[in-house]
DNA sequence: GCCAACGTTGGC
DNA sequence: GCCAACGTTGGC
């Protein structure tokens, strides 16, 4: 079982509209990035990832769950792009900015502080385990 | 709004 | 196949 990230613009796609679809999820499409759809394409139904809003918000909100593994993007017929669905499983009970991760030593090697502009992204357990702690989650 | 980082495109 | 030009993302 292996843990990720997922970026949104709340312009784009807010994890309000994620929860809003409850059980059904929703496809994680648009993404047109080849190390993006690369991770997508290693994901398990069951694996577990965060939800990051960024640019305005800065913050990691929530946790998904992947529920269908990866396969055509319906809002491209170019067969490059591909994507799993995810549906939400529950919102951290404080969001962890971008700042806190930052400042925690222990996550000086996470993707979200060094390589700002991938939007899907492996987490590792130790990360995830960190990340929860700051949420306030136990 | 600016700019750095990075990915993609296209000319050679 | 290299590399310059360009476009996009996202933090500040």
């Amino acid at each position: 079982m292996a843990y990720w990230l997922f970026k949104s613009e709340v312009s784009t796609w807010s994890w309000d509209q994620q929860v809003a679809k409850g059980d059904v999820g929703e496809e994680w499409d648009g993404v047109r990035n080849y190390q993006a759809r690369n991770h997508m394409r290693t994901m398990k139904v069951g694996d577990l990832g965060f939800f990051y809003h960024s640019q305005k918000e800065k913050e990691i909100v929530g946790i998904v769950e992947v529920i269908a593994e990866s396969h055509q993007d319906s809002t491209t017929d170019d067969e490059r792009w591909d994507c799993v669905d995810i549906k939400a499983v529950r919102s951290l009970p404080e969001p962890v900015t971008l700042a806190m991760c930052k400042e925690d030593p222990r996550l000086a090697e996470m993707v979200l502080v060094n390589n700002t502009r991938l939007s899907v992204q492996p987490v590792t357990k130790e990360e995830w385990d960190i990340v929860m702690e700051l949420a306030g989650d136990s």
